[in-house]
DNA sequence: CCTGGAGTATACGGACCGGTGAGCTTACCA
DNA sequence: TGGTAAGCTCACCGGTCCGTATACTCCAGG
């Protein structure tokens, strides 16, 4: 198994068959529209074009297809997300409200019901769940991005300002699941503009 | 029906009987522990020592307890804030800051899980279940408090100073619920001191 | 006294849950 | 040519889901 891919969060993910490929997409997009409790393996199954036996040889229980869709999810929005900023904020101060403008165009497109992970951990309390360790790595995983920005910004306290995006970030993405407060992100903005002026 | 109850929330409670009541408590607590699917009635009539002959006498079906659910959770929040920010903050400029000291309080107290509403938005996104109307109504309560102490305060723009404080409060209780971040109050107080002064 | 609401106990129904067993076809590759 | 892996069909398992039915007890109020 020297092949397996390797992605940005380091995770190493053994090759899917195509069947297999096709149940995680079909699990990630309805894990996502409709939450993990609410969405069954025959649905699933269904969904995808495959057998149950099919998707059970691939992920081999449900709880693991979960954990399968949030790494993958995870892998998506860091490549998203770092090569945004990489794009579009070429200088070290632009880097940290660059991604609030990442945040909004990734909540527009592909996540219009807010964080996948944080929806998923108000369905896993338990931290035996594979699922509940992707979500908490990839928080923290936010707050060191966050706080590697801020000091190659040359910010005079990098874990606060990190901090503060932190929040910004799990607000916005959170409000916009509720739909109460248009151009949220907006706000942010303003908002992380005095964080980093003071 | 002359003596309904009526909370904060202006919305009119039908009168528990002694039995409905225990269920209502039983739910309440599993369903913000457990996940709102992951619960079933079975489980909920054993915890309140009922027939679930009883329980579906008193709120007719699941989906009716769990509106009930996060409608008596939002009257328990709305007076707790409320008074809160009544006894610890006389002065008008310190109410707004005083609702982040508040909701560090409620988290530490009564939501390790983070917010409820927000956790039953990730399992309820159908808008047809009762529950749905019950968060959005929720979360626009907040935002118009926040602008109503931002007016008495005599901010220069209440709207914007009440998103501020809607991002603060929704980024605090999401990454309460993650562990990721210790003292997320504490840091979004800081931001506010900015937020008001500039 | 007796009626009716609140509650009990037990049991059932049909659907769905996650998960498995046995055996078949297809296609690639040595 | 033959082996092997991927995938398929069909059937099945025990358990749980929400919701209902029948029948009985208790107790306060008119």
């Amino acid at each position: 198994m020297t092949d397996d891919s390797v992605a940005t969060t380091g995770r190493t993910v053994p090759p899917l068959t195509p069947a297999g490929r096709r149940v995680l997409d079909a699990a990630s997009g309805l894990f996502y529209r409709e939450g993990i409790h609410a969405v069954g393996v025959d649905a699933i199954a269904a969904a995808a074009g495959v057998t149950k036996k099919t998707l059970y040889a691939c992920f081999g229980s449900k709880d693991r297809l979960v954990a399968a869709y949030l790494a993958e999810r995870d892998d998506r929005w860091r490549d998203w997300l770092t090569s945004w900023v990489r794009e579009h904020a070429p200088a070290p101060a632009e880097r940290l409200p660059a991604t609030l403008d990442a945040l909004a165009h990734w909540l527009d497109r592909e996540a219009p019901r807010g964080c996948a992970f944080v929806n998923a951990l108000a369905e896993l309390p338990s931290p035996d769940h594979p699922g509940h360790a992707v979500v908490v790595a990839q928080k923290r995983w936010m707050l060191d991005y966050f706080t590697g920005l801020a000091a190659d910004a040359g910010h005079p306290d990098p874990d606060k300002a990190a901090a503060g995006f932190m929040l910004l970030h799990e607000g916005v993405s959170t409000v916009a699941g509720t739909g109460v407060l248009p151009d949220a992100a907006g706000h942010a903005h303003r908002m992380a503009a005095g964080l980093l002026t003071a």
